[in-house]
DNA sequence: GCATATTTGTCCGTATGTATA
DNA sequence: CTATACATACGGACAAATATG
């Protein structure tokens, strides 16, 4: 399939997806996750405008797989479509963040409120942890970032709800067009591999409530950063 | 414009979204809006195949434009795209019917639990309740139904979350799939006007947890009630 | 199992409308 | 205001997959 293989490999925690995507998937669901993948990388930084001529051109599709493919992201919220003038990658506004973390508040903190042991999903989470580890060592503090989402959509998994799971898979897809946005990703990452560590710790020992308060604490820090970013940029 | 008026005139409760379809829309937006109510109303019933060939005739537009509008109601889990088979309405199995009370029960649940005082969506509330009064007194039980929705529509906008709002109407509009499948609506709407109007006088009085426990039972005897009954057919 | 008819998936050319320099 | 560029919508075409007899 030459369109998979011009828009390069995959690499990132979306392989169960692209497994699908490769026994039986149209065009346009490959473009989608195509593209998808070049947003969430911030290869198409926020606020570019997708050009349907050229993309056309590029990625050899014709004009109707790329509109159906932009619609697609554009109900994910990654792109934004103005009528009459074409699609752009979505910019999130202080307004944004501040619902995106409203969400994950609620999802987040209530997986983790009534747990009394050590769930299964323990085991993701502490992979996740490892890889922040590794991408530390290394300096790759995209790579952090890409760790840190992985360990709360593991989070996201507690509530063991395929509709919940989506809608923390597309929040922490918005979420990371706010990273790339913003200078400085050691910043916004480093810090919080940590308090990952600590809330792990909370769930693994079984103790919902204490891991609630960490969690929320954290999304909190989180929120409160990105927004006076916001507000110095 | 002559799609809409083929398609007749809107009654339902998203007058404010046609309203501005009115002004500035594309025919994708008008299209999907068009199938979205004939599909919430049981005029195309859940299994029902949507003929490609079909649909454009009767509605007059082309194959592309009708083909945009299917992805975006595929996307909000109203239809399912099967690959070379078409498009059909979506039919919920009862995995799907838990899972959408669960994420209610943490939506609507987390909505009213920290409640202290009289909130000023319960204007909105208390109108969804009077209309459901009127549509029992006229035997109206789609009618009662939809009164039911609108309710809890309201309580999901007690989150004051934009990304809440609309998970909570993509939600209640794949229930009214549910509603579709099954005979006798009356038993599956007249019990919960009176619980709803408990749980109201809970949220006009401030006093979250009560709500939250009425809320709670609400949700579990509503999805028992559907659960058993899908069970039986 | 096979051949046929139907439907979908994809792409193209073009006409119209809209935004912007 | 005009001109240019571009998005929107349409209908037709053909290959591929599926359903039907």
């Amino acid at each position: 399939m030459s369109l998979v293989r011009m828009l390069g490999a995959r690499v990132d925690a979306e392989l169960d997806a692209d497994r699908r995507l490769f026994d039986r998937a149209s065009t346009v669901e490959l473009l989608a996750a195509a593209l998808r993948e070049r947003i969430i990388k911030g290869i198409y930084p926020p606020g570019q405008k997708l050009d349907e001529g050229g993309l056309c051109e590029t990625l050899k599709v014709s004009r109707n797989s790329l509109r159906e493919a932009f619609r697609l992201l554009t109900h994910e919220r990654l792109l934004v479509h103005e009528l009459n003038r074409g699609v752009f990658v979505r910019k999130l506004t202080v307004d944004d963040v501040v619902d995106v973390y409203r969400v994950r508040k609620l999802v987040e903190c209530n997986a983790v409120r009534t747990l009394t042991e050590r769930p299964r999903q323990a085991d993701d989470m502490a992979a996740a942890v490892n890889a922040g580890d590794l991408a530390m060592k290394d300096e790759d503090w995209r790579g952090l970032g890409t760790a840190n989402m992985m360990f709360h959509q593991a989070v996201g998994t507690l509530a063991d709800s395929p509709r919940i799971h989506e809608l923390m898979r597309n929040i922490l897809a918005e979420l990371r067009l706010v990273f790339h946005t913003m200078a400085d990703p050691r910043r916004f990452h480093e810090p919080y591999l940590e308090r990952n560590k600590e809330i792990l710790a909370a769930i693994e020992a079984g103790d919902g409530p204490r891991a609630e308060r960490l969690m929320l604490k954290y999304l909190e820090d989180s929120e409160q950063q990105i927004v006076s970013a916001y507000r110095n940029a």
